[in-house]
DNA sequence: ATAGGGTTAG
C-alpha cells in the first residue's frame, strides 16, 4: 500500500471521494485531523466532474440576511444548516465566494460544527482554499476555543500571511496562552514577515506579568522603529503594559504622546492609575479627561469606580451610578460588581446589597463582592448566610476567592468555629484549589480564637512553606493577645522575609511595648534604623461634600489646621472624664509624658475625626477613612468619642471598617 | 480576515 506523508494512505483518499456523491456519511470530526496532511499532498486524484448538473439559480453565492444579535439563534442556525446542505449537494460547484459567504455565518454564529463540515466539504472536493479561507478558517476554531485546530491548520498552511499569523498571535493571548503568543510572534519576524499594527496591539497585550515585560520593551523598540508608534491601538496596548509594570509615568508619557485619543486610550491610562492604587490620581484625570470632553464608556465607568472605592468618595460614587441608571449602561455585569464594590467600601451596604439583589446575571465575582463587603464590615452572619444561599441557589460555583472571602469573613466577624468547620469542609472538597492564602486565613481565625497552639501545629502540617503572610497573621494576633513567646517566633521569622517591609517592625514594636518591654524595642528599632526601613507615612481622610480633605499626622498642611487640632484638645479633655486615658506606650520614641500625648493627639484619624465632628451635621454619621490599620489608642480615642457625644464614627482602614455606636465597635477590639 | 482598556480576595 503506498503510504503519503507516512500516515495516510492512498485509500484513505479513494474513501473520501467514494463518500463525496453521499454527504450525509461524511464525518468532518474525523477527518479534521488528518486534513492537514491533506494539503500537503500536491498532486491528488483527478477531482469528479458532477454526475448531474445543478440547476442555475442554485448556483448563486450563498446569502445570508444581515447578521443582527437579536435575531433568534434557531431560525439562523436553520438557515446556516441549510447552507451547509446546499454545499453538500453542490459538490464540486462550490466556489471561492461561497464557501466565504458559509465560513462569515460560522464565524457569526460561532458555529463548530458548520467550520467542520466546510473544511471537510473542501477537502472532499479537492478545493484548495486561499490562505484567506484558511484564515478564516484559524479564526471560526480560535472563536470557538479549539486551539489545537487552529494551530494544525496554521502549521499546515503551504503559505501564510501576515493576517494568518497576527490571527494565530491573538487566538493564543485571548485564551491566555501569553507564551505561546509570544513565541508564534518571535517566529513570524524569523521568517521575515513584519508586523502591522494589528499585530503590535495584540502582541503587546502578551507581556504581562514580570518577564513579559521585558518582551514588551523590546517590542516598544520594534514599534519605535516601526510606523506604528503613534497608532492609537498601539498606544493603547504599549501604555497598558507599563501600567501594569507598575511604570506610571512611562505609561503616561505614551498616553500623552498619542495625537489622538479615544474611549479605551483614555479608560486605560485611568485605570492604570486605579490599579496601582493611585487613586486621586484617577479620579483627577477622569475628571480633566471629562472636562475635555472624553468619551466613556462602561468599561471607563467600572474603572474610576475601582478608584472611588479606594477613596471611599460616595458623593462622587453616587453620582456615577446615578449617570449610569440614566445611561444606556445598566446591563453590564462587570459594572454592577463595581457599584457593588463601591458601595460596600463607602460603608453603604444597603445600597449594595440592593444591586447584588436587582442584578440580572451575576458571577461569581458579583457573589464574592458582596461577601466581602459584609466581611469588611465584620459581619459574620450575613458572609456564611450569603454563602449558604450561593450553595442552594447552585448556579454559580464558588471559586478559591470566595472561599478566601467567606473565611476572612468568619474571622473578622468573629465566627472562629464556623469558620473552621467551612475550612474542613471545603478542604475535603475538590475542583477548588486551596492555596496558601487559605490556610492563613486559618492561621487568622486560630489566632483570634487566641489558639496559639493549634495555630503553630497547623502551620507545621499544612502542605506549604509558611510565607511572610502567614507569619504576619500570627504576628497580629499575637499584638491583640499579648503573646510574646509566639510573637517573638512569627516576628523574626517575618523580619527575616521582609527585611524591608516597615510595618511589620512596628507591629513588633508595638507587642513588646504594651508588655514594657522597652529593651526588646530598642532593639527591633534599631535593626530597623540599620536597615534603613521606612514606614508608609499614616494618612486619614474624609469626604465632605464633594471635596476629600486629607490630614497626615501632626499635619501642618490643611488651611483649617489650628480649628481642627485645637478640636482634639477639646475632645481629648472631654472624654478624659468618661475614661479615656492615653495609651503612652504605643509611642515608641523616647520623648517624655508630656510629649507623648502631644504625638498621640497628631494621629490623622484623630484629625479627621475632629474635623468632621466641626463639619459633620449632628445625627449623620462620621466616616473616616485611614491607609493603615488604626492604632489602639485612636480606636479607644473614637469610641469615646462616639459614646459621649452620642455620634455614630465608622473608619474605614487598611483591612476593615470599625463601625462604632454608643460606644461599642463592630470589630469588637479585635483586628 | 487580524487589534487596544474592565470587576472580587489578602
Amino acid at each position: 500500500m503506498m503510504m503519503v506523508d507516512g500516515l495516510i494512505s492512498l485509500a484513505f483518499f479513494d474513501r473520501i471521494y467514494d463518500i463525496s456523491t453521499r454527504p450525509k456519511a461524511v464525518r468532518p470530526q474525523n477527518m479534521l485531523r488528518r486534513v492537514a496532511y491533506f494539503y500537503h499532498q500536491p498532486k491528488g486524484p483527478k477531482p469528479l466532474t458532477p454526475s448531474r448538473p445543478l440547476p442555475a439559480h442554485q448556483l448563486k453565492t450563498l446569502i445570508f440576511p444581515p447578521h443582527s444579535p437579536n435575531s433568534s439563534t434557531s431560525e439562523s442556525n436553520g438557515l446556516l444548516n441549510h447552507a451547509l446542505q446546499e454545499m453538500c449537494m453542490r459538490g464540486l460547484n462550490m466556489k471561492f465566494k461561497d464557501y466565504d459567504a458559509l465560513l462569515n455565518e460560522c464565524v457569526n454564529q460561532k458555529s463548530l460544527r458548520g467550520g467542520q463540515r466546510v473544511q471537510a466539504h473542501m477537502m472532499k472536493t479537492q478545493y484548495l482554499p486561499p490562505v484567506y479561507l484558511r484564515t478564516r478558517l484559524i479564526v471560526l476554531y480560535l472563536k470557538c476555543e479549539v486551539l489545537n485546530d487552529a494551530r494544525m491548520m496554521f502549521d499546515e498552511m503551504p503559505e501564510k500571511n501576515l493576517v494568518s499569523w497576527t490571527a494565530m498571535i491573538s487566538g493564543y493571548t485571548k485564551s491566555g496562552f501569553y507564551s505561546e503568543a509570544l513565541s508564534l510572534f518571535v517566529h513570524m519576524l524569523r521568517s521575515g514577515i513584519y508586523p502591522n499594527e494589528f499585530t503590535f496591539a495584540t502582541v503587546l497585550t502578551s507581556c504581562v506579568g514580570a518577564s513579559g515585560f521585558e518582551y514588551g520593551r523590546q517590542i516598544h523598540s520594534l514599534i519605535v522603529k516601526s510606523p506604528f508608534e503613534f497608532h492609537m491601538y498601539v498606544g493603547s496596548s504599549l501604555l497598558d503594559l507599563y501600567a501594569k509594570a507598575g511604570l506610571i509615568h512611562e505609561a503616561r508619557t505614551v498616553f500623552e504622546s498619542l495625537p489622538e485619543r479615544d474611549v479605551v486610550s483614555c479608560t486605560a491610562i485611568i485605570s492604570g492609575y486605579a490599579q496601582l492604587g493611585l487613586d486621586k490620581e484617577a479620579l483627577e484625570l477622569f475628571c480633566t479627561l471629562q472636562r475635555e470632553g472624553m468619551a466613556s464608556n462602561y468599561v471607563t465607568y467600572t474603572s474610576i469606580l475601582t478608584a472611588l472605592s479606594g477613596l471611599a468618595a460616595f458623593e462622587y460614587g453616587r453620582q456615577v451610578h446615578g449617570h449610569v441608571l440614566r445611561s444606556e449602561l445598566s446591563s453590564y455585569t462587570v459594572l454592577h460588581n463595581s457599584l457593588i464594590d463601591m458601595y460596600s467600601k463607602c460603608g453603604n451596604l444597603t445600597y449594595a446589597r440592593r444591586i447584588f439583589d436587582k442584578m440580572p446575571e451575576r458571577t461569581v465575582i458579583s457573589w464574592n463582592a458582596m461577601l466581602a463587603g459584609y466581611s469588611k464590615h465584620g459581619m459574620g452572619k450575613s458572609v456564611v448566610d450569603l454563602y449558604n444561599t450561593m450553595r442552594e441557589e447552585n448556579k454559580i460555583s464558588p471559586d478559591g476567592t470566595t472561599l478566601l472571602t467567606v473565611l476572612s469573613g468568619c474571622s473578622h466577624g468573629g465566627m472562629e468555629n464556623s469558620g473552621l468547620e467551612l475550612f474542613d469542609e471545603m478542604a475535603g472538597k475538590d475542583g477548588i484549589d486551596m492555596g496558601i492564602e487559605h490556610y492563613g486565613c486559618v492561621v487568622d481565625l486560630l489566632g483570634r480564637a487566641g489558639q496559639f497552639e493549634r495555630a503553630l501545629q497547623f502551620i507545621r502540617e499544612m502542605p506549604f512553606e509558611p510565607n511572610a503572610a502567614i507569619w504576619g497573621s500570627l504576628l497580629g494576633a499575637c499584638r491583640v493577645h499579648k503573646n510574646i513567646e509566639v510573637g517573638k517566633i512569627a516576628g523574626n521569622r517575618l523580619l527575616a522575609m521582609e527585611p524591608e517591609n516597615g510595618g511589620n517592625y512596628v507591629i513588633l514594636c508595638h507587642l513588646y511595648a504594651s508588655e514594657g518591654r522597652w529593651d526588646e524595642v530598642t532593639k527591633v528599632r534599631e535593626l530597623m534604623m540599620e536597615k534603613a526601613v521606612m514606614k508608609e507615612p499614616g494618612k486619614s481622610w474624609i469626604e465632605l461634600g464633594r471635596i476629600l480633605h486629607t490630614f497626615y499626622a501632626s499635619d501642618r498642611s490643611h488651611p483649617r489646621k489650628e480649628e481642627v487640632s485645637s478640636k482634639v484638645r477639646e475632645l481629648s479633655d472631654r472624654i478624659k472624664a468618661a475614661g479615656y486615658n492615653p495609651d503612652l506606650s504605643s509611642v515608641l520614641y523616647d520623648v517624655d509624658e508630656e510629649q507623648k500625648e502631644r504625638m498621640l493627639l497628631g494621629h490623622s484619624e484623630k484629625l479627621a475625626l475632629a474635623f468632621g465632628m466641626i463639619n459633620v451635621s449632628e445625627g449623620k454619621p462620621i466616616r473616616i477613612m485611614k491607609n493603615l490599620r488604626i492604632c489602639v489608642d485612636c480606636h479607644n480615642f473614637a469610641k469615646l468619642v462616639s459614646q459621649v457625644y452620642g455620634r455614630e464614627v465608622s473608619i474605614r482602614d487598611k483591612s476593615r471598617f470599625h463601625h462604632i455606636v454608643n460606644g461599642i465597635c463592630s470589630c469588637e477590639d479585635y483586628w
